[in-house]
DNA sequence: AGTGAAACGACCGTAGA
DNA sequence: TCTACGGTCGTTTCACT
């Protein structure tokens, strides 16, 4: 069951989750060899942190790459509770992306379309339908530059 | 070498992508039982959606759970060629994540830092004080409702 | 939590269609 | 691009520490 704490994370278990940030298919006896455990040691550990929520090992795709060409950052501003406008964004399944903030917007949602008659539709007939919207802004994007998903063994 | 280009994936490469994306170590033998194909012909598949960059298969990490327990998402303005900023940001291990983008910021960038004294060093002493940089707008992260890494299968 | 060993299953290269 | 197959290596389980 996940934990919502932060792990205490010793160094052998963050030199494993480098390595498996890197090649998530690694198999455990050469990861062994190179944090100097024995294989059944840190298989155990991978399961441990899988079990625990801290790390998931997952295949992630290109989104260019799969017929999504058009993908946005939405900012949101709500009136009321912007819990219920987050949860209606997160059924939607171009929506890949939700954040509450404190800011200028409420909420930041990141959606990934086909093309721009699909970012419209969503858009206008779906994310701005919504009850409690107040106001929309979209930043369509024009290049992605970065995307990590190597977070926090640095 | 990855391409730039769309792929086209017929409906076994979707299925096969659609098992990682749950579990990014289930065996190629348990793949192919439901997939309808060969254990080598899934492992080929596998293989040349890793080359050809449609997906990576690796390890993603709950910030929260790492002792990162302060992101947020800053807005820039930016006078003139937008590039260099992009890139100056890109280099930034806090931040995993940057996009030019259409609209009222030139950018957005994602940061990942471990509390408050680390974002506001980072914001002010680095990310404001890059040339070419006009305005910035800063939405801390209240509550991270939805992040999905499974583009582009559905 | 970690080790070691033995049985099992997965993975990899190669050949052939 | 797929199947078939044999050798090798990784994984799993279990008893022990």
């Amino acid at each position: 069951m996940p934990t919502k704490q932060s792990a205490n994370l010793d160094a052998v278990s963050k030199a494993i989750i480098e390595q498996l940030q890197h090649d998530g298919r690694k198999s455990y006896a050469s990861i062994a060899t190179e944090v100097g455990l024995s294989e059944a040691a840190v298989r155990q550990r991978v399961q441990r942190l899988l079990d625990a929520g801290v790390m998931q090992i997952v295949a992630v795709t290109d989104p260019l790459q799969v017929g999504f060409l058009r993908s946005a950052m939405i900012g949101l501003r709500v009136s009321g509770d912007m819990t219920e406008v987050a949860d209606a964004l997160t059924t939607m399944e171009e929506v890949d992306y939700v954040v509450t903030t404190a800011g200028s917007f409420d909420i930041l949602a990141e959606v990934v379309c086909e093309d721009d008659d699909h970012l419209l539709e969503l858009l206008t007939k779906r994310i701005r339908a919504l009850p409690n919207v107040v106001a929309t802004e979209t930043f369509v994007y024009l290049k992605l530059n970065k995307q990590l998903y190597n977070w926090g063994t640095r």
